[in-house]
RNA sequence: GGCCCCGUAGCCAAGUGGUAAGGCGAGCGCCUGCAAAGCGCUUAUGCGGCGGUUCGAAUCCGCCCGGGGCCUCCA
């Protein structure tokens, strides 16, 4: 079985064919540490971790590259505003950055990289362009020259000639060099900028043999990316608001410092919709994972939701969505928890079991080749729970090979997805107090239905459920959940 | 103006030429002391609308309606 991706270079689903046997470098454009990302930002960075596991599910050695943007227009416009060196400003954002990787169990990343870590290799890729007549500088600002490099527009389709020529730009024609420098061309790009007074204030300007200043925006990803995984790499990935101008333009740097091709595939991700709505601040419905948090929500069900459609289609995010995922979640951990409570026997009769894992893996596998059809796959899974969850209420013990068959698919196939490693991690938060109070009530209640005193039984289950107890009466016990 | 997506049941969402996956919700039934969970059945003669191509179209083509994105702030 082969994966599929679709590329936006070519505009089609390609086979994927990594450049060394076994191996695939994935770089991933992270965020700009000036806020807290909100939750639109999650769904890329959930989908570079669903990227992430699905290769090395399918057998590949990963490297996996993640940048933060730790200089920029805005983090240097915040830190002069309040006379503040650019770290002051970045370090509380990444760490909340960084809690939140871990609230939706993203998988660590391989290599981490921050911009202002990496200047040197910077400064050297702007000097060979330099060098090789693929840039120019004027008053210490560095730019691209477009002219020299006439693929410039391939990824985004777009006619170099028409670069300046849109309405939008026309629109903004006021803001349209809101850098302040002088092109020689209005479609060059800044690789390198002079320093001005507040970049000096707020330490972010570094010396170069033309002066002193800062990175462009699409410099570091260039430089970054190629001196982790080489001039050439598998996969680069991020929102589709960068395929122009951002991963345009760091086609030409790349390419035009090196020769050489520089991404073989391009992955972009649909924004996110909340509430059928373009997120912004002005609406406030850019939720931060933060304030989920506080709202009540789990985060295995932000990470269910924001995983149950395809990458490249609309998502819409809703509070009602976001119930639906949870009781979703909570289907299959039930289904979880029964396979692990069935009852065995060595000389049970053959289950239907092993032959319905092995189908589902089979279409899970098939629908995540499928240029990570995550819908897809998630059908493939809930077939397999609604046969398996038949087979298990006929009630016959099961041969312990059946139901470790089924356990381990189901494991297997959350491998890929982490969404129920995490609500397992959720439930078990549970404090050993609590849990002894709930094991109380129920032996009390145990009582009372021995007695057929049903109403006290049942006085007993309320006052649980009040609490957020769920019980459930099955012939091998009272078993209990957060409702 | 240029480039590009999308419109499938009450909601979410697969399917992109062969006769509508899956989840949530709702209804009925089985099970249960009653529930919960689970299972079974039901919930789109139809996939924004109108034409066309085809033996056959949600899937291809055309037009129209509606929504969204990018065009140097953006995941």
């Amino acid at each position: 079985m082969t994966l599929r991706l679709y590329n936006t270079l070519t505009r089609s689903l390609d086979e994927f064919r990594p450049i060394r046997e076994g191996r695939v470098g994935v770089y991933a454009c992270g965020p700009t540490v000036y806020r807290p990302p909100h939750i639109g930002n999650f769904r890329t960075f959930l989908f570079n971790d669903l990227l992430h596991r699905y290769l090395e599910w399918k057998g590949y050695a990963v490297t996996f590259v993640m940048n933060l943007t730790d200089v920029e227009d805005k983090i240097i416009a915040e830190a002069a505003a309040r006379d503040l060196h650019i770290g002051d400003v970045t370090a509380p954002v990444t760490a909340a950055f960084e809690a939140d990787l871990r609230t939706l169990d993203i998988r660590p990343v391989d290599v981490h990289p921050r911009a202002t870590e990496h200047i040197d290799a910077m400064v050297s890729l702007v000097g060979r362009l330099l060098e090789n007549g693929h840039a120019y500088e004027k008053g210490g600002t560095v730019y691209f020259d477009i002219s020299s490099f006439p693929q410039y527009g391939r990824l985004a389709r777009i006619e170099a000639q028409d670069v300046r020529a849109g309405a939008g730009l026309a629109a903004r024609a006021g803001g349209i060099d809101a850098d302040e420098y002088e092109k020689g061309d209005a479609r060059d790009f800044a690789l390198w900028k002079a320093a001005r007074d507040d970049d000096r204030r707020a330490g972010a300007a570094w010396p170069t043999p033309w002066g002193e200043g800062r990175p462009g925006w699409h410099i570091e990803c260039s430089a970054m990316s190629m001196q982790v995984l080489g001039e050439t790499f598998d996969i680069h990935t991020g929102g589709e608001d960068l395929v122009f101008p951002h991963h345009e333009d760091e086609i030409a740097q790349s390419e035009g410092a090196t020769g050489q091709p520089f991404a073989h595939y391009w992955l972009h991700v649909k924004h996110l919709l909340v509430d059928g709505e373009k997120m912004s601040k002005s609406k406030r419905n850019d939720y931060t994972i933060a304030q989920l948090l506080e709202l009540g929500h789990q985060p295995s069900a932000v990470r269910y939701l924001l995983l149950s459609a395809q990458y490249r289609k609309e998502l819409n995010f809703s509070f009602d969505g976001l119930g639906a995922a949870r009781t979703s979640l909570q289907r299959l951990l039930d289904f979880e928890r029964r396979l692990a409570d069935a009852p065995t026997r060595a000389d049970a009769p053959l289950s239907a079991l092993p032959r319905l894992a092995t189908r589902m893996l089979t279409e899970f596998e098939a629908a995540l080749d499928d240029d990570l059809n995550t819908p897809a796959a998630l059908a493939a899974l809930f077939n397999f729970v609604r046969e398996a969850n038949a087979e298990l209420d006929r009630d016959q013990p099961l041969d312990q090979g059946a139901i470790g068959a089924a356990r381990s698919a189901l494991q297997r196939a959350d491998d890929a997805l982490g969404v129920l490693a995490l609500a397992r991690m959720e439930s078990q938060a549970v404090d050993d107090e609590f849990g002894s109070w709930v094991e109380q009530r129920i032996e009390a209640r145990r009582l009372a239905r021995e007695s057929r005193d049903f109403a006290t039984a049942d006085r007993i289950r309320d006052e649980l459920k009040q609490r957020g107890v769920v019980l459930e009466d099955t012939p091998r016990g009272v078993r209990w959940r957060r409702g």
